[in-house]
DNA sequence: GCCGTTTTCGGCCCGACTGTTTTCAGTCG
């Protein structure tokens, strides 16, 4: 323990503490595992550091964390050590928490292995594997030689940690195929993505999909003879796991069209939007599960199918609830209240405010590859009225201001002729901008002069991502305040799976940006989908607006504005949060609105 | 150990699979 743990070192020591409690589980520790399970979820789910939860005091408004885990977390962020933790799990060798990486080995299992192969602190894993080759764990009462296979089989996963979550877009390029070849047997009424696919999550685990259909039994058969079909890991009568290229699992799910609307709520999850619904539906005396809806106090009561997942959510007296929002927070509690937002949708968006042309702008920065004219063109396409041009700007090094002004002044006029010469379609109006540097010490490689060639400016950070909190954040303000600066794009700097968030207050750039009327970039670039939907969330309950924009490099890249939706769907945000769901007019007239006020 | 639209006490999600069992514990999603 340390005094600075941060909420996945948190999380982790909480479960640790959960698994120890299982260990020796007495009459009354089954809850108090539960109840840290619960409270690591909750750790892992938050939006900021616990720590600085705990500095204002709030670590018990944490939905999870009560009095006790309260005052141990205390005492760790104070003095860097729980004594009650410490004790707790000092009874437990150590070498049983890394064992529980293991798939198919939990804490009771854990615990006998390490005791009873006397298995070390350091690498048991790798102990472990030698005896279970030696078949020394074949003898251990309790387990047996399939126990044996399974553990070496969860070593060698274990060994290749192929633990990387896809991208969205990766996810629905995999699942394509797969669905295409599930339509094309005549006994599939329907075949559609659930889980986090579904639930138009940033990154994807495994594909889970769900078919309707009247013979089951065939549609397994049938999915079986999937063409790129990898090695099969599971079936039973209603499901079947396999790999497909890309070592991607596929969990399949079959149900008659009479129950397919449980099924459907089941499988799209999260975990913690069930558990949370049937707690909810037990106070009403309901229980559910994926086949159906049964009551409790009717004891010749039988499981009631439900055939739509609408009607799965009226029974329980609830609207129903975007699969984007069924994260486990608050969405029942507002479902329950017809309280739900109504979500922005892809139509509704009427421009893409940030793109790249191949406009020679002499950046050190990519270029984009498509004409100016390629990307009004697919501007109409999409039914867009207007669109911002937003090159990098021309680089610092080996350009004067004089000179870097001269370009500005080239890409105005040319936007200018373009303006002229709009062809018909939806297109209306294409804007001047940039996307700018922040550098280093908050400063713009751009000055007033060049700035103001501009219609308004987008700044995002491309450099020296790793300044500590305070330092970022004034450099982010500073940058915020330059003249004509509008938009704060791809905020956090994140690049999913490759580069981490920047640290930033967020209380602090989202109050600026509401006085300053500044707006934040939702990246749709599935690479960076920046703004994340927990910081979308949070920046619309401060009042902030939010700007979607594709960072596409090239026409095609434009496409990618549907994975800007989502994010912003799942940050719970309505048509209004988002400016670029305005039409050309109400745009402008934004635009001079935060003139005035700045 | 946590929590509250019935509760400050008395509850705590649901079902499936697996292997080692002679009726079920452990694990997973």
């Amino acid at each position: 323990m340390k005094r600075n743990m941060n909420n996945l070192e948190i999380a982790e020591l909480l479960r640790a503490m959960a698994a120890s409690y299982e260990i020796r589980a007495s009459a009354n520790s089954r809850f108090r595992v539960i109840a840290y399970e619960n409270a690591a979820d909750a750790v892992e789910h938050l939006s900021s550091e616990l720590k600085d939860l705990w500095d204002e005091g709030m670590l018990e408004d944490v939905s999870g964390i009560g009095p006790s885990i309260a005052k141990n977390l205390g005492e760790i962020f104070k003095t860097g050590k729980s004594r009650h933790f410490e004790h707790i799990l000092s009874k437990i060798p150590k070498s049983v928490f890394e064992l529980l990486d293991l798939t198919g080995v939990g804490p009771k299992r854990a615990y006998r292995l390490a005791i009873e192969l006397n298995l070390p602190d350091k690498n048991p894993i790798k102990k472990l594997k030698r005896l279970a080759l030696n078949g020394k764990i074949a003898t251990l009462p309790g387990f047996g030689e399939e126990s044996e296979r399974d553990i070496l089989k969860s070593i060698k996963e274990f060994e290749q940690k192929k633990e990387t979550r896809m991208l969205i877009s990766r996810a629905e390029e995999a699942v394509l195929p797969i669905i295409n070849w599930l339509k094309k047997d005549r006994n599939v009424i329907e075949a559609v993505p659930l889980g986090s696919l579904r639930r138009r999550a940033s990154t994807i685990g495994d594909l889970d999909l769900a078919v309707s259909t009247k013979n089951p039994e065939k549609v397994i058969k049938h999915f079986l003879n999937f063409p790129h079909k990898g090695r099969v890991l599971d079936q039973g009568d209603k499901y079947v796991s396999m790999l497909v290229p890309g070592n991607i699992q596929v969990d399949l799910r079959v149900h008659e069209p009479k129950s397919f609307g449980s099924l459907l709520q089941h499988f799209t999850g999260s975990k913690h939007h069930n558990i949370a619904l049937r707690e909810y539906a037990l106070k009403k005396g309901l229980s559910l599960s994926e086949y159906g809806i049964k009551e409790l106090n009717n004891k010749r009561g039988k499981v009631k199918p439900v055939g739509s997942e609408k009607e799965f959510y009226r029974c329980l007296g609830l609207q129903w609830i975007p699969p984007e929002l069924r994260e486990g927070d608050d969405e029942i509690e507002a479902a329950r209240k017809k309280n739900l937002p109504e979500l922005v949708e892809l139509k509704d968006v009427k421009a893409d405010l940030q793109i790249h042309s191949d406009f020679d702008i002499e950046t050190s920065h990519d270029l984009g590859v498509s004409s100016m004219k390629e990307i009004v063109k697919k501007a109409n396409e999409l039914k867009y009225e207007y669109i911002a041009f937003t090159e990098h700007n021309p680089s610092q090094r080996g350009h004067s201001q004089k000179q870097i002004v001269e370009i500005l002044k080239k890409k105005r006029e040319k936007i200018n002729i373009l303006n002229s010469q709009l062809p018909d379609g939806t297109i209306k109006k294409v804007f001047n901008s940039l996307e700018i540097d922040i550098l280093p010490d908050g400063k713009l490689p751009i000055d007033e002069t060049g700035l103001s060639i501009l219609d308004f400016a987008l700044i995002s950070i491309h450099s020296s991502f790793r300044l500590e909190k305070n330092k970022m954040t004034q450099r982010v303000l500073r940058a915020l305040d330059y003249p004509n600066v509008k938009i704060f794009a791809h905020p956090t700097g994140r690049l999913i799976g490759k580069r981490e968030s920047i640290e930033l207050d967020w209380e602090k750039i989202f109050s600026f940006c509401k006085e300053k009327n500044i707006w934040i970039e939702i990246n749709a670039d599935p690479h960076r989908l920046d703004l994340p939907d927990y910081l979308v969330r949070e920046a619309i309950a401060k009042g902030i607006l939010l700007t979607l924009g594709t960072d596409a490099h090239s026409s095609l890249g434009m496409d990618n504005m549907r994975y800007g939706v989502d994010v912003a769907r799942r940050g719970w945000a309505k048509k209004s949060d988002i400016i670029n769901a305005r039409n050309l007019k109400e745009f402008e007239t934004l635009l001079k609105i935060q003139e005035a006020v700045r």
